[in-house]
RNA sequence: GCCGGGGUGGCGGAAUGGUAGACGCGGUGGUCUCAAACACCAUUGGGGUUAAACCCGUGCGGGUUCGAGUCCCGCCCCCGGCACCA
């Protein structure tokens, strides 16, 4: 073996033999622990992995190492999300068929993940566009479906009248079809939903419980979007400012002879300042409301109406935008003070949200003072500071009594809201509410490349399931799969797919929406603990073994649908007594990015710059041939389309397997991002030359059978140094893989290093008994300890010194409180708070030793000169304070 | 605007309220070499000094404490997410 790093010598062969060994095959052995450490489950596109993607796949690597080695049962499995528009669209681009394209590239990602050494149990791999594991997904929609779950509405698509297709949001840049150009529109189609609204309230409470980075509970708290307020009902005026709003028989929410809508408020302390009322342009109500008021009205109505719809969901949001708005010519009462307000219609206020209607109170709302001031709406203040005095509006802010209120001026806004709320229950239009932003889940994809929805649409328009024994419903392997011109699912078009009888021998239809990736990777987690399962999506006890899953690695990018969408069928799972556990994922960490410096040059005068950019994005190539003042670097996520991305292959290549895999680690901690540079690598190269070097010297001195005798040896300081230094390694070393300090992890084996190669250059030449053990039991401990980070180096090492298989079938090293205490420590010496002086001391000193020692101190009785002691402070075994004035 | 995470040498970053800058990258000087690369050794926060002593120093301003990068209050800046959700 040669006294440096030379992984082409060695790293290769490694992974053949653990390979042949099946090393990584997952373990069941009795009574032990188990652990479930698992990456997000990638889709693999053809581009192949980053370094930047091995930063997420190498610290799980490191951690599942360490808890095999510790003795846990591991299960470290890997798949693909193959199923979705990604794959379908460049499938289509290069006129292949996405199945025999994701094959390929999954076939790439496993050769790149073997190729840096990640120890995944294959044997357990799927991809979700398998028929075996997608007829569990079906199987999980019909579960779905029987619980009330799963149903079926009319919801708008992003249509694009040029392409004849339905985009997805990511397809449209500024109200545009990316592709071609046209302006998107709505358009209303049956789709289905999945009911996670129904869970909003447990996948908040159910959080707290989770050891997850705080930023993304909080991220999804926000997007649940809890408020508590009260709904009410309005009246529409019978009488009064429109002839035309006499009674004439509508029925609306069941108050005949009357219309009425419902709002939703927050704010139910400011009722008494309502001075409008805005429905959104889809409100149903319009409809009733157009055909009592005058036809200019009803014109201007009918325009608006149109123009909302037109605009696309960015447009309508845009930041900024000045409201817009028409007055319907109706006017509704408020039923606090009996007052009549108009009636207004405006896109500030979204249909999907509440009631789709609100109670506008300008004086205490910076979207009604807006609108109100443009539409020369009256404001009137009914919130103020407790101290009376004047505010300008609109005043927001809860903090403060009401006024102009009725009998209710001079309570607080808290009180009132308990009040009101409770008088507006007592009238019996409304109740206190608590509303959720969180929306139903939309499933339905009009496209061919992803798993087909069970259903069947019988000639007499009822739905059924498809049988479960006739699961999976395939999708048909054609050649032709491009969106249909029609807005329906390629499958549309597909007779021999859709035409089916059902059991009873009618005539029926299927489904042609597919479902959207994200159902796909909401149950994977549970399919990997018993992936071969043919009669069921996974066996109770083995999901009741694994899950849930211990540590769980990914990018926070899926802080929200994804984590909610998994949360969200696991909970629907306990509920069908069909897993054990509440939560899927019981630890989450996400990774940093991994930047690369790129390229840009200034733009030329008629050049206009992408939304976000600060300059042409040039390559690398051409970098070279661009004048410098015109030439800048920025960082950059590695990515194909900014052509900074650095291979795995590269890396491997110029710097080595384990080179890679401690760059990664050491660079920064997980969750930050990184600067990528090769020198790092070279850094990581040339420690791991050192340890093969430190392990080459130390074969002299290696005695295979330390174990047994170590502890009958009388140590002299050089052996009880050396012993010391392991023991407290072991132990920094475990605390931070547990703890995913990955950096500090690496660094902690530099400094182990360092201190045993001054250690050995001072007693190489007349080395003890003891030192010689100790150094064996170093030699192990580093090995051991190095190997989840890298263990090809680690096996290599591990073989060189006489020892015959694996590094990952040998226990951790466990580390002694005893042997790890240091017999002398250094204190430092303070004055009023001050270091002034250092002196070093026997540990177990008292602290009146500790007193003496530092008062006595010679730099630290020169700050003392002319002062009297007034009071010393001891912190044993770091420091003394000596307080003087 | 709201929510979350940050701000420490030239750079990446370490520091249970207790010696700030571990470990590494880079730099400088040296050894090796015909030379370079690699490797190795020394040094490396700023000021100051022949050297030391000493002074300053964790975004800014206050506070708590014997002692604050760390805790509290008020600001500034950067990154990420959400964004007319009534």
């Amino acid at each position: 073996m040669a006294d440096r790093y030379e992984p082409a010598t060695f790293e290769a062969a490694w992974q053949k033999k653990w390979k042949n060994a099946d090393l990584f095959l997952t373990r069941n052995n009795e009574d032990a622990p188990k652990f479930y450490g698992m990456d997000f489950f990638p889709y693999p596109s053809g581009a192949g992995l980053s370094v930047g993607h091995c930063r997420n796949y190498v610290p799980t690597d490191v951690i599942c190492r360490m808890k095999l080695m510790q003795g846990y049962n591991v299960l470290h499995p890997m798949g693909f999300d193959a199923f979705g528009l990604p794959a379908e669209n460049e499938a289509i681009k290069r006129k292949t068929h996405p199945a025999q394209m994701i094959e390929g590239y999954a076939a790439t990602y496993r050769r790149q993940m073997d190729l840096i050494g990640v120890s995944y149990d294959w044997s357990r791999s799927f991809s979700s566009s398998d028929p075996e594991y997608y007829r569990w997904t079906q199987w999980i929609f019909e579960l779905l479906y029987k619980r009330g779950l799963a149903y079926r509405r009319m919801a708008a698509v992003n249509w694009d009248p040029i392409d004849k297709t339905v985009l997805a949001d990511e397809e449209i840049v500024g109200g545009r079809a990316e592709r071609s150009g046209a302006i998107v529109e709505k358009k209303l189609i049956p789709q289905w939903f999945f009911k996670i609204t129904e869970y909003a309230q447990r996948l908040i409470d159910d959080l707290d419980e989770l050891n997850w980075p705080e930023g993304i509970k909080a991220q999804q708290r926000n997007w649940i979007g809890r408020s508590e307020g009260v709904q009410f009902t309005m009246q529409v005026a019978h009488s009064g400012h429109q002839e035309a709003a006499a009674d004439d028989g509508f029925q609306v929410k069941g108050r005949r002879g009357t219309l009425a809508f419902d709002v939703f408020t927050t704010r139910i302390d400011t009722i008494f300042g309502m001075t409008f009322c805005v429905l959104a342009p889809e409100h149903e109500l319009i409809e009733s409301i157009v055909n009592k008021v005058g036809a200019e009205f009803a014109d201007r109505i009918r325009e608006y109406q149109v123009q909302a719809k037109l605009l696309s969901d960015t447009d309508r949001q845009a930041t900024n935008r000045e409201k817009t708005g028409v007055f319907t010519g109706a006017y509704a009462i408020n039923p606090a003070n009996g007052e009549e307000v108009p009636i207004w219609i405006a896109d500030y206020v979204l249909a999907t949200y509440g009631t789709g209607a609100i109670m506008a109170v300008p004086g205490h709302d910076e979207r009604d003072f807006e609108f109100a001031k443009k539409f020369d709406i009256p404001v009137v203040q009914v919130i103020g500071p407790v101290d009376g005095s004047e505010v300008e509006l609109p005043y927001v802010t809860k903090d403060g009594v009401l006024v102009n209120s009725g009998e209710y001026s001079g309570q607080t806004v808290a009180a009132s809201q308990t009040e009101l709320g409770v008088w507006i229950e007592g009238l019996g239009i409304g109740q206190r509410k608590i509303q959720y932003r969180l929306r139903d889940w939309l499933i339905s994809r009009q496209r061919y490349w992803g798993c087909p929805i069970p259903i069947i649409h019988t000639k007499d328009g009822e739905m059924q399931l498809a049988p479960e024994d006739c699961l999976p419903v395939e999708l048909p392997m054609v050649e032709n799969y491009e969106p249909s011109g029609d807005g329906t699912s390629p499958l549309a078009h597909i007779p021999e797919f859709v035409n089916v009888t059902d059991l009873d021998g009618r005539l029926g239809q299927r489904e042609t929406d597919t479902m959207g990736g994200f159902a796909c990777s909401s149950w994977y987690f549970l399919r990997f603990c018993d992936p071969k399962n043919e009669n069921a999506p996974w066996s109770f006890d083995a999901a009741k073994y694994w899950m849930p899953v211990d540590c769980y690695v990914g990018g926070s990018e899926h802080a929200v649908m994804h984590l909610l969408y998994a949360r969200f069928w696991t909970k629907v799972l306990f509920d069908a007594g069909l897993v054990t556990v509440k939560e899927p994922f019981a630890r989450l960490e996400n990774q940093g990015q991994v930047l690369a410096l790129t390229p840009y040059r200034k733009p030329r005068e008629d050049e206009k710059l992408d939304l976000g950019e600060e300059g042409i994005l040039v390559s690398y190539q051409d970098a070279k041939s661009i004048p410098e003042e015109d030439l800048f670097y920025r960082w950059a996520r590695m990515s194909k389309s900014k052509g900074n991305v650095v291979t795995p292959e590269e890396a491997v290549e110029l710097y080595g397997a384990d080179a890679l895999r401690m760059y990664l680690l050491f660079v920064a901690p997980f969750s930050a991002d990184v600067q990528w540079s090769s020198d790092g690598m070279q850094g990581q190269v040339r420690f791991l030359s050192k340890i093969f070097k430190l392990v080459d010297d130390l074969k002299s001195l290696y005695y295979g059978e330390w174990r047994g005798v170590i502890g009958f040896e009388d140590l002299d300081d050089a052996a009880k140094a050396v012993r010391r230094q392991t023991h407290k390694t072991i132990r920094k070393a475990t605390e931070d893989v547990d703890k995913f300090a990955f950096n500090t992890y690496v660094s902690s084996l530099m400094i182990y290093i360092n201190e045993l190669n001054d250690l050995l250059k001072k007693h190489a030449a007349n080395p003890s008994r003891g030192f010689a053990l100790a150094m064996s039991e170093a030699v192990e401990a580093v090995i051991l300890l190095m190997s989840p980070g890298a263990p090809h180096s680690a096996d290599e090492l591990w073989n060189s010194i006489g020892k015959s298989g694996f590094t990952l079938n040998e226990c951790w090293p466990t580390f002694d409180e005893k042997l790890s205490a240091d017999d002398t420590v250094t204190i430092a010496v303070q004055v009023n708070g001050k270091l002034r002086d250092t002196f070093e001391i026997d540990a177990t000193a008292s602290k009146e030793d500790m007193e003496k020692a530092a008062t006595t101190a010679p730099k630290a009785q020169a700050h003392l000169e002319g002062l009297t002691i007034r009071k010393i402070i001891v912190v044993p075994g770091k420091l003394v304070n000596i307080v003087a004035g």
